[in-house]
This record gives structure tokens, C-alpha cells and sequence, in this order.
DNA sequence: ATCCGACTAGTACCGGAGCACTACGCACTG
DNA sequence: CAGTGCGTAGTGCTCCGGTACTAGTCGGAT
């Protein structure tokens, strides 16, 4: 049995919200809250397992009240269930510790089985928010001016690409020397021929071009 | 109405899926793919609007599949829905053009939810893949060695800050003393306390730490 | 067998980077 | 008014970075 813990502003949202939750068997509302100060007594006091929170609510709101709770009460979760879909509602959510985010205009099933996901340990997100997370993980292609580098560090030697992997972390050409048990001038060679495959007027445009290129290595 | 092809090369798993999406009185089964080949011949032919697509299967794999589909069909939706929950996985489906991923031991409604979702337009995760991607997505924290740089750096003047930031670009000081008409000298110096303000050895790790910082900022 | 590319090493040279020290104008403050 | 902090500028010095040229070894390809 997953306790459930309701925290709305609104009375007629707060019961109905409960309803939703009570008629699955596997769930259980243990209380009510009507604003975030609320729901950290009551998460004390009822130890639930997740707390549906209400971002907009006087006294304290509901981001504030999911830090309060995910670090006073790590076992219990909060789901976000707000009106909005703004995307800096969902990053102040889970960055406040939210385990999930879903909009009120959601089916009240899909409702339902987001409690389970999150007191299951898991997260879940909003269609919408999902769509967007996916969109912004996604831009990782590379610009088209990046390109031909991809494709010029490909023409670099194994030893070339380890002594970019070192060069581009920073190390000076002595300590890359030191660290490969080389000589500085040898380490001064691949890294002349690294500049010269890639293109680049000194190392510091590899460190930049490296860090950039780093997620599709 | 929203119109479903299944394709899934285990016989029993495909009839399965077909019933439990068909239970559903706003969805429809209008075919039933053994293969990623066979699933194409019937978007064609059907125009389903979500395909539940395994990855898994002889063939056509399921990730190729949807490359095709998502190109030759970009009215259809196509919902990934495999036994393993792999990062790879998720992430190849999603770079095919994939709108949602579940797994199979989903329960049915959040199937059909999923099957719902991708229909509108919108994509839908496994609560496991969810979790994971907003790990990933979370800026993590400064190091603890960085917190102190984060500190510094509000300690700099903004002409130094506005040196640093030219300088974390790669351009050298004669270039920064040009872009803000100063002699390369007074660039020098800026430069110098800059470092020994961060407590840095020299430039180069003043790019690193700027873009590792970079998001905080 | 010969040639070629990769890896190694060295010397020499130039220019930029970074530091030390000095110095002046300006604005704010005690 | 004097002191302080900031921004500006210069000189001189050392060290590192990058290039040029030479050169040896080794393994694979012609």
C-alpha cells in the first residue's frame, strides 16, 4: 500500500485530487495539506511515502517545501502537480529534489501511476516536459564547422590522440612528457603534427576544440 | 481513434500487445509486424499513427526500422517497447527518430497511456530511462575543488571578468587588448591577477576551469 | 629488399606567456 | 587631504610553446 500525502491550496482540487488517489486499491491518502508549511507537519507526522505537491500556495511553496521535505524525509517523495508547463518550473522542481512532474490536466490514471513510478523510486515527467527534455538532450550533433574536425581527429595516430587526450586536460608538454616517459621535444613533435592535422593555431584552440568534441569521442 | 501497428517477432508477444492495446475503445490495432521489414511494408499500406516497434528482431532490427519509418513516414509515431533497459538503447531509439520507449514489463494501462501520449505529439520514457536522463541532464554540482574558484571569481573586477571571459574563448592577449582597445601590457596584467586571484598556473587552466564552471556562471 | 610512415630524440630560433618592478590618472573614502 | 583600489602603460626577464631541420629505429607494405 503506497501512502499518499495531498498538498493543494485549492479545497475543491485537494479533495478531488484525493478521490483520484484513494480509488486505486494499491494507493491510500493518509492527509491533506493546504499549503507547504502544512505539508511538512503532516510529512512528519505521517511519514508518507509520496507527497503530490502544488507548486503555487501561500505561506511556503511548493518548491520550497519539496527541499524541506526530501532532506528532512529522504524516504518520502514528492510528485509536483502543477497548472503550468513552464520549463523553469521543472527544473526548480527537480532541482528542489522532485522525484516527478505532472500537469493537473492529466488523466487521473496517469495520475495514478505516477505515484507508483515515483514511490517506486523512479521519476516521471509531464508528455510535454519529456518532449522537451528529449529536445534538449538532443542538440549533442556537433556544429558543422566541428565536422571536419571529428573527421581530422580520425587521421590522428593512436599516440597523437593519447597526447591529445593529456594536452587537452591541460598538462604542459613537459608533464605529458614526464607522464608518457618521453622527451619534451618528442611530446613537441606530435603535438606540432596534432596542430597541424587539426588544423589549429595552438593548443589552446585544441583544449577548446576538445572540450567541445568531448560528448561525441 | 488512434491507429496501432504492432510489430514484435515473438508470436505470442505480438497477439498479446494487440489485445491489450485493443481493450483500449480509442485504440485500434490495424496490423500486426513480425520483422522491422515487415512493419514498413505495413505503415505503407496502413498509415498506423503510433507503431509499437520491439528492437530486438531478424530481419530488420527495430532501431533501423524506425530510422526508415520516422523518414519515409513522418506522420507516424514510433513507440519502442524492448525487454532491456538499456542506456544505449534508449539512446540509439531516440536518435532514430523514436518518440517514446517503454519496457515490457510496463503495466498494460501505462502501455496504452504511452500509446496515447505519442499520438499527440508528445514522447513518453520508461520511468527507469526518466530517472537516468534527468541524472544526466542535472547539472551536477561544482566539486567541491571548484567551489572556492566559483567564490574567486566574484572576488575578480569586471574588467577582469571581462578579460576572463575573452580569454576562456582562446584568444590571445594581443587579440584581447585589440577587441577592448588596451595595450597587450595592461592585458598582461589583468591576466596575471586573474590567475592569482583563481590561484591558477597559467591561462590554460583558466579555459578549463571557465568552461567546466560555465553553466554556474 | 626497399620504401614509407610512425615514433623517438635532439638543436636552434622566435614569439607569446607570465612575473617583477615602476608609474600615472581617477574615483572613492576616511 | 591622504590613502586605497582600479585601470592603464611600460621595460626587462625567464620559461614555455611552436616551428624548422636533422636523424635514428621499427614495422608494415610494395
Amino acid at each position: 500500500m503506497i501512502r499518499v500525502l495531498v498538498c493543494d491550496d485549492e479545497q475543491l482540487l485537494r479533495e478531488a485530487l484525493g478521490r483520484i488517489v484513494d480509488v486505486a486499491d494499491d494507493l491510500h491518502v493518509v492527509g491533506l495539506a493546504e499549503n507547504g508549511s502544512q505539508a511538512l507537519e503532516l510529512v512528519a507526522k505521517h511519514s508518507p511515502d509520496v507527497v503530490l505537491m502544488d507548486i503555487r500556495m501561500p505561506v511556503l511553496d511548493g518548491i520550497e517545501a519539496t527541499r524541506l521535505i526530501v532532506r528532512a524525509h529522504p524516504a518520502t517523495r514528492v510528485l509536483i502537480l502543477t497548472t503550468y508547463d513552464l520549463d523553469s518550473y521543472v527544473y526548480a522542481a527537480l532541482q528542489a529534489g522532485a522525484s516527478g512532474f505532472l500537469l493537473k490536466d492529466a488523466p487521473s490514471e496517469r495520475l495514478r501511476d505516477g505515484v507508483r513510478i515515483v514511490a517506486a523510486g523512479n521519476s516521471v515527467l509531464a508528455p510535454e516536459a519529456t518532449t522537451r527534455m528529449i529536445e534538449a538532450l538532443r542538440p549533442d550533433l556537433p556544429d558543422e564547422s566541428d565536422q571536419h574536425l571529428l573527421a581530422a581527429i580520425q587521421t590522428l595516430t593512436d599516440r597523437e590522440r593519447e597526447v591529445l587526450t593529456l594536452l587537452a586536460a591541460g598538462h604542459s608538454n613537459q608533464a605529458i612528457a614526464d607522464h608518457l616517459h618521453l622527451s619534451r621535444h618528442t611530446i613537441k613533435i606530435h603535438v606540432s603534427n596534432i596542430l597541424a592535422k587539426l588544423n589549429l593555431p595552438d593548443r589552446i584552440q585544441a583544449v577548446l576544440a576538445h572540450t567541445r568534441l568531448r560528448p561525441h569521442l
